[in-house]
DNA sequence: GCCGTTTTCGGCCCGACTGTTTTCAGTCG
């Protein structure tokens, strides 16, 4: 059983415990379990091997014995239980926007509802309108959500979300009054799907900003509308929250919106216990009543005696422990990134020409820039041949001569067939300055099959980098099933350095691979995968996601000098 | 159910919005 589904199990307790109108505390203790695991970078089966489980933050005793019996035998007798006291199907309910537990025992107590069909037919006759505490408006509300779930297209990845918020904020910024706007929230922490998206912003007049939100052109419909925070629905469904303050407050509502929520739990159970009250208003002293704002993060963090948090790392694990012990390291920015080492050209599948690749590259101030052209096998993709990487290895030569002030290197992507062998013979590959590998066809194989086949590729010495390791492409296709510790423990044994891809329907090594392989020590580069100019400034978001994996820029091969990582990568030491 | 530089027992984040209410319950983030 792996840690996603141990997150399902919990979560699901969770739900039939508030169904039942159990302690919320309990409640809680589960779905932070189920947060906390979803954040772990190991697998739980390995733990409960190693008797290590309650070292998971939120496990104690009683969930790591759920946890254990669940690895073990597959099953959790106290869960079959739970279970069985509903009627199935009522705990889909509880995917509606609005319906919570005591809606939702209340629909099917009085009515017998336990299906969104059910429910909607329910509405459709009027029957729902009459239960005690409901009403016209609420039934019509819920009609309105279960209709919006049923078209919406979940999360959404991060780079679709931040193109609607470009979008959203052109024409937010021009309302007179209107300052500080910023994106928060799961946005702001570089998660790679984001379900909705926070805005915030401070005003003279909030109330003028928020009715002038609601009536931007791309609104679909106003979900809700106080003084100060407004929801709507833009397209896909897509839901944003906008919540306005007083500029002084500026720096505490960052912190608030920013979450994760796991986050501001903790750090508020701490500052409780400090005798301080957090808000997205500022702190406030229990005894004394007396409230404290504040323009920045850096000052609330200080304030409660911690070291500035970056948002990236707000998941609720250990930052807050960390953070007061001032031992948050620096994490790698986008300023720490001296080159790119993987970028198309349209000699193969790129749009621009080496020359134009080199030029913007030079442009973001970039000391190389490695070209690397899909090799023949993708034929879809117009893969290099023999003759045509000599032609292209020429041509390098001479834009070299064209072009001063970076370098330019010759790679290439390398096709991994499903035997493991690459399309492209040794003896070419060791001309070559970088040569990265990747796996682009028969992506279905077994576990054991991809993992051997990638574990091959890494122990070919010519073999410097693993370009998008799990090949995962979001929304649409799910990462291959790949035993990542064998890779991990290859790519140690071996040097071969993993790729974290910067383009955002990858992400691909994701966050949590990315702590794991830090820990371990595996060298890491971050590449855009570019195959067009525009493509290297998305650059952001494979720091953005190494930052995620707490990544300091000694941790990313591609913030050192070119002849540090030449070193690196020709370097003896590595046993093959 | 978890957890501890005030506690191994007694606490457990905080506020906004909506709708159906005569003062608040339910839900959300």
């Amino acid at each position: 059983m792996n840690n996603k589904q141990i997150v399902k199990v919990l979560e699901d307790i969770a739900d039939f415990l508030e169904l039942k109108g159990e302690n919320v505390f309990k409640i809680r203790a589960y779905q932070k379990a189920a947060r906390s695991i979803e954040q772990s970078s190991v697998e739980l089966e390995q733990l409960v091997n190693e008797d290590r489980l309650k070292e998971v933050s939120g496990v104690g005793e009683a969930i790591a014995k759920k946890i254990t019996e669940l690895v073990t035998t597959g099953k959790l007798e106290y869960f079959e239980k739970l279970k069985a006291e509903f009627p199935p199907g009522i705990s889909t309910l509880l995917e509606i926007p609005g319906i919570g537990p005591k809606t939702a025992m209340l629909l099917s107590n009085e009515l017998g509802i336990n299906s969104i069909e059910e429910l909607e037919k329910a509405i459709l006759e009027g029957k729902v309108a009459q239960l005690p505490r409901m009403g016209e408006k609420t039934a019509e509300n819920i009609l309105r959500h279960l209709q919006a779930v049923r078209h919406k297209d979940q999360r959404i990845p991060l780079g679709d979300a931040v193109n609607v918020v470009d979008g959203i904020f052109t024409r937010l910024r021009v309302i007179p009054g209107v300052k500080n706007l910023t994106p928060a929230g799961s946005l702001r922490r570089f998660k790679e799907t984001v379900g909705d998206i926070d805005l915030i912003g401070t005003a003279d007049n909030a109330e003028t900003v928020i009715d002038s939100f609601v009536s931007l052109p791309m609104v679909r419909e106003v979900l809700a509308r106080g003084l100060t925070k407004a929801s709507v629905i833009v397209t896909r469904g897509l839901q944003v929250d906008l919540r306005i303050v007083e500029h002084e407050a500026f720096g505490s509502l960052l912190q608030h919106f920013t979450g994760s929520k796991q986050h501001n739990i903790d750090l508020r159970e701490r500052a409780r216990r400090q005798g301080l009250s957090l808000s997205e208003y500022g702190i406030t002293d229990i005894d004394t009543g007396k409230m404290e704002t504040f323009l920045s993060e850096v000052a609330f963090y200080k304030r409660l005696g911690l070291q500035y948090i970056p948002p990236e790392i707000r998941e609720g694990t250990d930052e807050i422990e960390k953070a007061a012990h001032g031992t948050i390291p620096r994490l790698v920015e986008i300023s720490d990134i001296k080159g790119e080492l993987h970028v198309h050209s349209d000699w193969s599948d790129g749009r621009d020409t080496i020359e134009s690749m080199v030029t913007e590259a030079k442009d973001h101030g970039y000391e190389y820039i490695c070209i690397s052209d899909h090799s023949v096998g993708r034929g879809i993709a117009r893969g290099l041949n023999h003759e045509r990487l000599e032609q292209q290895i020429q041509e390098i030569n001479r834009i070299k001569q064209r072009i001063d002030g970076i370098q330019i290197l010759t790679g290439m992507e390398v096709d991994i067939r499903a035997d493991g062998s690459l399309d492209m013979p040794d003896e070419i590959l060791e001309r070559l300055d970088i040569v990265t590998a990747s796996i682009h066809s028969g992506m279905e194989q077994t576990q054991e099959k991809i993992t051997a086949r990638i574990i091959k590729a890494l122990e070919n010495p010519n073999i410097d980098i693993l370009a998008h390791p799990t090949g995962r492409l979001m929304p649409k296709r799910e990462a291959m099933d790949i035993d990542m510790e064998a890779v991990f423990q290859t790519a140690l044994r071996t040097g071969t350095v993993l790729e974290i891809n910067a383009m955002p329907d990858r992400l691909d090594l994701k966050d949590t691979y990315i702590y794991r392989a830090r820990q371990l020590g595996v060298a890491l580069v971050i590449n855009t995968d570019s195959h067009t100019t525009e493509h290297l400034s998305l650059i952001r978001f494979g720091v953005g996601t190494a930052r995620r994996g707490w990544c300091e820029a000694k941790d990313i091969l591609n913030t050192r000098p070119l002849h540090e990582i030449m070193k690196y990568i020709k370097s003896k030491g590595r046993q093959r």
